[in-house]
DNA sequence: CCTCTTGTTCATTTTTTTTTGAACAACTTA
DNA sequence: TAAGTTGTTCAAAAAAAAATGAACAAGAGG
Protein backbone atom coordinates (compact mmCIF):
# COMPACT_ATOMS: atom_id res chain seq x y z
CA UNK A 1 0.00 0.00 0.00
CA UNK A 2 1.34 3.54 -0.65
CA UNK A 3 1.47 6.27 1.27
CA UNK A 4 -1.16 6.69 4.27
CA UNK A 5 -4.34 8.19 3.97
CA UNK A 6 -3.86 11.98 5.31
CA UNK A 7 -6.17 11.75 7.12
CA UNK A 8 -5.42 9.57 10.26
CA UNK A 9 -8.12 6.71 10.55
CA UNK A 10 -7.89 6.42 14.54
CA UNK A 11 -10.02 6.26 17.48
CA UNK A 12 -13.42 4.72 17.68
CA UNK A 13 -15.49 7.55 19.51
CA UNK A 14 -17.91 5.75 21.77
CA UNK A 15 -20.65 8.15 21.05
CA UNK A 16 -20.55 10.87 18.89
CA UNK A 17 -22.39 14.38 19.86
CA UNK A 18 -23.40 16.56 16.97
CA UNK A 19 -26.10 15.63 14.36
CA UNK A 20 -24.25 13.25 12.34
CA UNK A 21 -24.42 9.34 13.34
CA UNK A 22 -21.54 7.30 14.46
CA UNK A 23 -18.69 7.69 12.23
CA UNK A 24 -17.78 4.41 11.02
CA UNK A 25 -14.03 3.44 11.08
CA UNK A 26 -11.43 5.63 10.21
CA UNK A 27 -13.54 8.67 9.38
CA UNK A 28 -12.96 12.00 10.32
CA UNK A 29 -16.18 14.22 11.67
CA UNK A 30 -15.66 16.78 9.09
CA UNK A 31 -15.70 13.74 6.05
CA UNK A 32 -18.47 12.59 7.94
CA UNK A 33 -20.27 15.71 7.69
CA UNK A 34 -19.85 15.72 3.54
CA UNK A 35 -20.83 12.36 3.28
CA UNK A 36 -24.11 13.23 5.45
CA UNK A 37 -24.91 15.72 2.92
CA UNK A 38 -24.45 13.56 -0.22
CA UNK A 39 -26.47 11.24 1.23
CA UNK A 40 -29.05 12.97 2.02
CA UNK A 41 -29.72 14.22 -1.69
CA UNK A 42 -29.39 10.88 -2.90
CA UNK A 43 -32.64 10.29 -1.16
CA UNK A 44 -33.28 13.51 -2.91
CA UNK A 45 -32.58 12.31 -6.49
CA UNK A 46 -34.01 8.31 -5.83
CA UNK A 47 -30.33 6.81 -6.41
CA UNK A 48 -29.24 4.54 -3.84
CA UNK A 49 -27.70 5.37 -0.36
CA UNK A 50 -24.11 3.93 -1.03
CA UNK A 51 -24.18 6.35 -4.18
CA UNK A 52 -24.38 9.39 -1.85
CA UNK A 53 -22.07 7.27 0.49
CA UNK A 54 -19.32 6.85 -2.46
CA UNK A 55 -19.31 9.98 -3.88
CA UNK A 56 -19.38 11.80 -0.24
CA UNK A 57 -15.98 10.36 0.59
CA UNK A 58 -14.78 11.10 -2.80
CA UNK A 59 -15.89 14.96 -2.51
CA UNK A 60 -14.55 15.07 0.74
CA UNK A 61 -10.88 13.89 -0.02
CA UNK A 62 -8.46 16.86 -1.16
CA UNK A 63 -6.40 13.97 -2.94
CA UNK A 64 -8.35 11.47 -5.23
CA UNK A 65 -8.84 7.66 -3.34
CA UNK A 66 -8.32 4.59 -4.27
CA UNK A 67 -10.78 1.64 -4.44
CA UNK A 68 -9.38 0.28 -1.06
CA UNK A 69 -9.24 3.59 0.50
CA UNK A 70 -13.11 4.01 -0.30
CA UNK A 71 -13.76 0.74 1.25
CA UNK A 72 -11.84 1.56 4.32
CA UNK A 73 -13.24 4.77 5.28
CA UNK A 74 -17.00 3.52 4.78
CA UNK A 75 -18.01 -0.13 6.56
CA UNK A 76 -19.66 -1.26 2.97
CA UNK A 77 -18.39 -4.30 1.04
CA UNK A 78 -16.55 -4.34 -1.83
CA UNK A 79 -19.04 -4.96 -4.20
CA UNK A 80 -20.92 -2.25 -3.22
CA UNK A 81 -18.25 -0.24 -3.78
CA UNK A 82 -17.34 -1.47 -7.03
CA UNK A 83 -20.86 -1.38 -7.92
CA UNK A 84 -21.35 2.31 -6.48
CA UNK A 85 -17.95 3.38 -8.39
CA UNK A 86 -19.63 2.01 -12.01
CA UNK A 87 -22.68 4.05 -11.68
CA UNK A 88 -21.17 7.19 -10.44
CA UNK A 89 -19.02 6.31 -13.64
CA UNK A 90 -21.77 6.05 -15.79
CA UNK A 91 -23.20 9.26 -14.34
CA UNK A 92 -20.29 11.41 -15.31
CA UNK A 93 -20.20 12.26 -11.21
CA UNK A 94 -16.20 10.86 -10.61
CA UNK A 95 -13.46 10.48 -13.19
CA UNK A 96 -10.24 8.64 -12.49
CA UNK A 97 -6.70 10.48 -12.04
CA UNK A 98 -3.58 8.97 -12.72
CA UNK A 99 -1.67 8.66 -9.33
CA UNK A 100 2.23 8.04 -9.86
CA UNK A 101 3.78 5.20 -8.17
CA UNK A 102 0.16 3.38 -7.72
CA UNK A 103 -1.14 1.22 -11.04
CA UNK A 104 -4.90 1.26 -8.98
CA UNK A 105 -7.03 3.55 -10.27
CA UNK A 106 -8.06 6.56 -8.19
CA UNK A 107 -11.10 8.63 -7.99
CA UNK A 108 -11.92 12.08 -8.07
CA UNK A 109 -15.31 14.09 -7.93
CA UNK A 110 -16.59 15.38 -10.81
CA UNK A 111 -17.69 18.64 -9.44
CA UNK A 112 -20.04 20.39 -12.19
CA UNK A 113 -23.23 20.87 -11.34
CA UNK A 114 -24.03 20.61 -14.86
CA UNK A 115 -22.53 17.27 -15.47
CA UNK A 116 -24.04 15.51 -12.60
CA UNK A 117 -27.79 16.93 -13.22
CA UNK A 118 -26.95 16.48 -16.86
CA UNK A 119 -26.23 12.49 -16.04
CA UNK A 120 -28.98 12.06 -13.70
CA UNK A 121 -32.18 13.52 -16.77
CA UNK A 122 -29.89 11.82 -19.20
CA UNK A 123 -30.40 8.23 -17.05
CA UNK A 124 -33.90 9.01 -16.20
CA UNK A 125 -35.78 11.34 -18.05
CA UNK A 126 -34.91 11.24 -21.29
CA UNK A 127 -35.89 7.58 -22.17
CA UNK A 128 -39.38 8.07 -20.92
CA UNK A 129 -40.14 11.22 -22.55
CA UNK A 130 -39.29 9.63 -25.88
CA UNK A 131 -41.34 6.77 -25.23
CA UNK A 132 -44.25 8.92 -23.49
CA UNK A 133 -44.64 10.82 -26.77
CA UNK A 134 -45.09 7.37 -28.19
CA UNK A 135 -47.83 6.85 -26.18
CA UNK A 136 -49.64 9.87 -26.35
CA UNK A 137 -50.13 9.80 -30.07
CA UNK A 138 -51.39 5.98 -29.23
CA UNK A 139 -53.97 7.29 -26.74
CA UNK A 140 -55.17 10.50 -28.83
CA UNK A 141 -55.99 8.23 -31.64
CA UNK A 142 -57.84 5.86 -29.34
CA UNK A 143 -60.24 8.06 -28.27
CA UNK A 144 -63.14 7.71 -30.13
CA UNK A 145 -66.77 9.01 -29.34
CA UNK A 146 -69.06 6.08 -29.06
CA UNK A 147 -68.81 2.81 -26.85
CA UNK A 148 -69.49 4.37 -23.60
CA UNK A 149 -68.34 8.25 -24.19
CA UNK A 150 -70.59 10.53 -25.03
CA UNK A 151 -69.33 13.25 -27.71
CA UNK A 152 -68.77 15.45 -24.64
CA UNK A 153 -66.49 13.09 -22.78
CA UNK A 154 -64.63 12.51 -25.71
CA UNK A 155 -63.87 16.00 -25.88
CA UNK A 156 -63.28 16.51 -21.98
CA UNK A 157 -60.55 13.60 -22.31
CA UNK A 158 -58.66 14.55 -26.02
CA UNK A 159 -58.35 18.09 -24.28
CA UNK A 160 -56.30 16.20 -21.37
CA UNK A 161 -54.09 14.33 -23.93
CA UNK A 162 -53.46 17.74 -25.38
CA UNK A 163 -52.56 19.00 -22.20
CA UNK A 164 -50.24 16.22 -21.53
CA UNK A 165 -48.49 16.77 -25.18
CA UNK A 166 -48.26 20.56 -23.97
CA UNK A 167 -46.63 18.98 -20.53
CA UNK A 168 -44.18 16.82 -22.76
CA UNK A 169 -43.04 19.52 -25.10
CA UNK A 170 -42.72 21.62 -22.09
CA UNK A 171 -40.24 19.53 -20.57
CA UNK A 172 -38.41 18.26 -23.43
CA UNK A 173 -37.50 22.07 -24.30
CA UNK A 174 -36.94 22.96 -20.80
CA UNK A 175 -34.66 20.17 -19.54
CA UNK A 176 -31.54 21.33 -22.39
CA UNK A 177 -32.18 25.01 -20.96
CA UNK A 178 -32.57 23.98 -17.52
CA UNK A 179 -28.78 21.84 -17.65
CA UNK A 180 -27.25 25.09 -19.48
CA UNK A 181 -28.38 27.34 -17.03
CA UNK A 182 -26.54 25.46 -14.19
CA UNK A 183 -23.11 26.09 -15.84
CA UNK B 1 -53.66 -15.81 1.54
CA UNK B 2 -55.31 -16.34 -1.95
CA UNK B 3 -58.68 -14.27 -1.01
CA UNK B 4 -60.32 -13.89 -4.11
CA UNK B 5 -61.59 -10.13 -4.58
CA UNK B 6 -65.22 -10.18 -4.89
CA UNK B 7 -65.93 -8.08 -8.13
CA UNK B 8 -68.81 -6.23 -6.98
CA UNK B 9 -70.38 -4.27 -10.12
CA UNK B 10 -71.26 -1.57 -8.62
CA UNK B 11 -74.96 -1.80 -9.91
CA UNK B 12 -76.61 -0.14 -7.28
CA UNK B 13 -75.67 3.26 -7.60
CA UNK B 14 -78.30 5.31 -10.13
CA UNK B 15 -76.05 7.96 -11.24
CA UNK B 16 -73.07 5.48 -12.32
CA UNK B 17 -74.26 3.90 -15.02
CA UNK B 18 -70.93 2.42 -15.72
CA UNK B 19 -70.10 1.23 -19.29
CA UNK B 20 -67.01 -1.01 -17.17
CA UNK B 21 -67.64 -4.79 -17.57
CA UNK B 22 -66.31 -6.95 -15.08
CA UNK B 23 -63.28 -7.93 -16.79
CA UNK B 24 -60.18 -9.04 -14.61
CA UNK B 25 -58.28 -5.92 -15.57
CA UNK B 26 -61.75 -3.85 -15.53
CA UNK B 27 -60.16 -0.79 -17.67
CA UNK B 28 -61.12 0.14 -21.05
CA UNK B 29 -57.65 -0.10 -23.11
CA UNK B 30 -57.59 3.76 -23.50
CA UNK B 31 -57.55 3.95 -19.93
CA UNK B 32 -55.11 1.15 -19.34
CA UNK B 33 -52.98 3.25 -21.64
CA UNK B 34 -53.21 6.33 -19.61
CA UNK B 35 -52.17 4.63 -16.49
CA UNK B 36 -49.58 3.03 -18.30
CA UNK B 37 -48.24 6.94 -18.78
CA UNK B 38 -48.59 7.78 -15.34
CA UNK B 39 -47.27 5.21 -13.84
CA UNK B 40 -44.03 5.79 -16.09
CA UNK B 41 -44.01 9.35 -14.73
CA UNK B 42 -44.28 8.03 -10.99
CA UNK B 43 -41.16 5.82 -11.93
CA UNK B 44 -39.23 8.82 -12.92
CA UNK B 45 -40.60 10.84 -9.97
CA UNK B 46 -39.56 8.50 -7.56
CA UNK B 47 -43.48 8.03 -6.09
CA UNK B 48 -45.54 4.79 -5.50
CA UNK B 49 -46.61 3.18 -8.58
CA UNK B 50 -49.70 3.07 -7.07
CA UNK B 51 -49.77 7.01 -6.77
CA UNK B 52 -49.28 7.00 -10.81
CA UNK B 53 -52.06 4.25 -11.59
CA UNK B 54 -54.61 6.14 -9.03
CA UNK B 55 -54.26 9.65 -10.84
CA UNK B 56 -53.52 7.91 -14.15
CA UNK B 57 -57.21 6.15 -13.81
CA UNK B 58 -58.88 9.69 -12.73
CA UNK B 59 -56.92 11.88 -15.64
CA UNK B 60 -58.22 9.28 -17.82
CA UNK B 61 -61.79 9.73 -16.44
CA UNK B 62 -63.86 12.35 -17.73
CA UNK B 63 -65.90 12.87 -15.14
CA UNK B 64 -65.03 12.73 -11.39
CA UNK B 65 -64.98 9.06 -9.74
CA UNK B 66 -65.55 7.98 -6.50
CA UNK B 67 -63.45 6.11 -3.69
CA UNK B 68 -65.35 2.76 -5.13
CA UNK B 69 -65.02 3.71 -8.59
CA UNK B 70 -61.31 3.57 -8.31
CA UNK B 71 -61.00 0.24 -6.56
CA UNK B 72 -63.34 -1.38 -8.93
CA UNK B 73 -61.17 -0.23 -11.97
CA UNK B 74 -57.83 -0.79 -10.41
CA UNK B 75 -56.81 -3.73 -8.82
CA UNK B 76 -55.99 -2.48 -5.95
CA UNK B 77 -56.84 -2.31 -1.95
CA UNK B 78 -59.10 -0.29 -0.31
CA UNK B 79 -56.19 0.93 1.97
CA UNK B 80 -53.96 1.16 -1.13
CA UNK B 81 -56.52 3.57 -3.04
CA UNK B 82 -57.08 5.78 0.71
CA UNK B 83 -53.57 6.19 0.78
CA UNK B 84 -52.75 7.02 -2.34
CA UNK B 85 -55.32 9.62 -2.32
CA UNK B 86 -54.14 11.11 0.49
CA UNK B 87 -51.12 11.50 -0.85
CA UNK B 88 -52.42 13.11 -4.21
CA UNK B 89 -54.36 15.44 -2.05
CA UNK B 90 -51.68 16.94 -0.38
CA UNK B 91 -49.76 16.92 -3.13
CA UNK B 92 -52.15 18.92 -4.97
CA UNK B 93 -52.55 16.71 -8.06
CA UNK B 94 -56.48 15.50 -7.43
CA UNK B 95 -58.93 17.94 -5.57
CA UNK B 96 -62.69 16.89 -4.77
CA UNK B 97 -65.25 17.39 -7.13
CA UNK B 98 -69.42 18.16 -5.80
CA UNK B 99 -71.41 15.73 -7.54
CA UNK B 100 -75.21 16.06 -6.56
CA UNK B 101 -77.54 13.36 -5.48
CA UNK B 102 -74.01 11.43 -4.15
CA UNK B 103 -72.51 11.69 -0.76
CA UNK B 104 -69.55 10.40 -1.52
CA UNK B 105 -66.23 12.54 -2.07
CA UNK B 106 -65.36 12.46 -6.13
CA UNK B 107 -62.04 13.30 -7.23
CA UNK B 108 -60.82 15.60 -10.31
CA UNK B 109 -57.30 15.84 -11.84
CA UNK B 110 -55.53 18.54 -11.24
CA UNK B 111 -53.92 19.76 -14.51
CA UNK B 112 -51.91 22.31 -14.22
CA UNK B 113 -48.66 21.28 -14.73
CA UNK B 114 -47.19 23.46 -12.06
CA UNK B 115 -49.25 22.68 -9.11
CA UNK B 116 -47.87 19.14 -9.70
CA UNK B 117 -44.37 19.99 -10.09
CA UNK B 118 -44.65 22.35 -7.14
CA UNK B 119 -46.20 19.85 -4.89
CA UNK B 120 -43.46 17.71 -5.65
CA UNK B 121 -40.51 20.26 -5.16
CA UNK B 122 -42.67 21.32 -1.77
CA UNK B 123 -42.33 17.73 -0.98
CA UNK B 124 -39.03 16.49 -1.62
CA UNK B 125 -36.44 18.86 -2.31
CA UNK B 126 -37.08 22.44 -0.08
CA UNK B 127 -36.67 20.25 3.45
CA UNK B 128 -33.37 19.39 2.27
CA UNK B 129 -31.90 22.61 0.87
CA UNK B 130 -32.65 24.19 4.36
CA UNK B 131 -30.93 21.64 6.07
CA UNK B 132 -28.20 21.20 3.34
CA UNK B 133 -28.03 24.92 4.07
CA UNK B 134 -27.07 24.39 7.86
CA UNK B 135 -25.19 21.67 7.50
CA UNK B 136 -22.56 23.61 4.77
CA UNK B 137 -22.63 26.20 7.45
CA UNK B 138 -21.25 23.55 10.18
CA UNK B 139 -18.44 21.77 7.25
CA UNK B 140 -16.77 25.35 6.41
CA UNK B 141 -16.29 25.83 10.04
CA UNK B 142 -14.76 22.69 10.92
CA UNK B 143 -12.30 22.92 7.78
CA UNK B 144 -8.48 23.81 9.88
CA UNK B 145 -5.45 23.16 8.58
CA UNK B 146 -3.59 21.08 11.39
CA UNK B 147 -4.89 17.80 12.18
CA UNK B 148 -4.03 15.42 8.99
CA UNK B 149 -5.01 18.45 6.74
CA UNK B 150 -1.99 20.27 5.16
CA UNK B 151 -2.66 24.14 4.42
CA UNK B 152 -3.35 22.93 0.67
CA UNK B 153 -5.47 20.41 1.07
CA UNK B 154 -7.71 22.55 3.17
CA UNK B 155 -7.75 25.00 0.81
CA UNK B 156 -8.97 22.36 -1.45
CA UNK B 157 -11.67 21.35 0.56
CA UNK B 158 -12.45 24.89 1.41
CA UNK B 159 -13.06 25.26 -2.58
CA UNK B 160 -15.11 22.23 -2.90
CA UNK B 161 -17.37 23.41 0.21
CA UNK B 162 -17.78 26.99 -1.72
CA UNK B 163 -19.21 25.01 -4.63
CA UNK B 164 -21.36 23.35 -3.02
CA UNK B 165 -22.93 26.71 -1.54
CA UNK B 166 -22.83 27.54 -5.04
CA UNK B 167 -25.08 24.43 -6.24
CA UNK B 168 -27.45 24.96 -2.83
CA UNK B 169 -28.12 28.69 -3.96
CA UNK B 170 -28.65 28.09 -7.62
CA UNK B 171 -31.14 25.22 -6.74
CA UNK B 172 -32.73 26.90 -4.42
CA UNK B 173 -32.68 31.08 -6.80
CA UNK B 174 -33.89 28.16 -9.60
CA UNK B 175 -36.68 26.32 -8.50
CA UNK B 176 -39.14 29.06 -7.88
CA UNK B 177 -38.47 30.48 -11.35
CA UNK B 178 -38.86 26.56 -12.78
CA UNK B 179 -42.27 26.29 -11.10
CA UNK B 180 -43.15 29.73 -12.35
CA UNK B 181 -41.97 28.59 -15.79
CA UNK B 182 -44.49 25.86 -15.79
CA UNK B 183 -47.48 27.98 -15.94
C1' DC C 1 -80.43 2.19 19.36
C1' DC C 2 -79.45 -0.47 15.19
C1' DT C 3 -77.74 -1.05 10.56
C1' DC C 4 -75.68 0.22 6.39
C1' DT C 5 -72.52 2.81 3.67
C1' DT C 6 -68.17 5.05 3.14
C1' DG C 7 -63.68 5.42 4.04
C1' DT C 8 -59.36 5.25 7.34
C1' DT C 9 -55.80 2.99 10.14
C1' DC C 10 -52.20 0.13 10.86
C1' DA C 11 -50.08 -4.47 11.90
C1' DT C 12 -48.79 -7.95 8.53
C1' DT C 13 -47.48 -9.67 4.28
C1' DT C 14 -45.55 -9.12 -0.20
C1' DT C 15 -42.60 -7.12 -3.39
C1' DT C 16 -38.70 -4.56 -4.72
C1' DT C 17 -34.38 -2.67 -3.95
C1' DT C 18 -29.95 -2.69 -2.00
C1' DT C 19 -26.09 -4.85 0.15
C1' DT C 20 -23.16 -8.54 1.07
C1' DG C 21 -19.39 -11.71 0.37
C1' DA C 22 -17.19 -15.54 -1.67
C1' DA C 23 -15.77 -17.13 -6.07
C1' DC C 24 -13.34 -15.68 -9.76
C1' DA C 25 -11.06 -13.01 -13.56
C1' DA C 26 -7.34 -10.01 -15.00
C1' DC C 27 -2.89 -8.42 -14.17
C1' DT C 28 1.74 -7.94 -12.20
C1' DT C 29 5.77 -9.50 -10.45
C1' DA C 30 8.95 -12.89 -9.33
C1' DT D 1 4.28 -21.05 -13.61
C1' DA D 2 3.27 -19.57 -9.08
C1' DA D 3 1.82 -16.17 -5.91
C1' DG D 4 0.09 -11.81 -4.80
C1' DT D 5 -2.97 -7.68 -5.81
C1' DT D 6 -6.86 -5.49 -7.43
C1' DG D 7 -11.27 -5.30 -8.61
C1' DT D 8 -15.78 -7.62 -10.66
C1' DT D 9 -19.75 -10.69 -10.66
C1' DC D 10 -23.77 -12.52 -9.06
C1' DA D 11 -26.58 -15.62 -6.05
C1' DA D 12 -28.27 -15.01 -1.71
C1' DA D 13 -29.36 -12.23 2.46
C1' DA D 14 -30.93 -8.12 4.41
C1' DA D 15 -33.33 -4.01 4.38
C1' DA D 16 -36.66 -0.89 2.76
C1' DA D 17 -40.81 0.27 0.52
C1' DA D 18 -45.35 -0.65 -0.78
C1' DA D 19 -49.72 -3.21 -0.72
C1' DT D 20 -53.05 -5.78 1.73
C1' DG D 21 -57.14 -6.45 4.42
C1' DA D 22 -59.50 -6.84 8.75
C1' DA D 23 -60.84 -3.97 12.42
C1' DC D 24 -62.56 0.23 13.25
C1' DA D 25 -64.53 5.18 13.08
C1' DA D 26 -67.95 8.49 11.45
C1' DG D 27 -72.03 9.66 9.66
C1' DA D 28 -76.76 8.81 7.52
C1' DG D 29 -81.20 6.93 7.85
C1' DG D 30 -84.23 4.51 9.80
Amino acid sequence: MPASPSLSPSSAAPSTPGPVAATPAGLEPVQAEFIALFVAAAEVFGVPRSLGEIYGVIYASPRPLSFQDIVDRLAISKGSVSQGLRMLKSLGAIRTAYVPGDRRDHFEPETELRTLVGGLLRDRVNPHLEQGRHRLERVGAEIVAGKGLSKTEAAVLRARVQKLENWRRKGATLLPILTRVLS
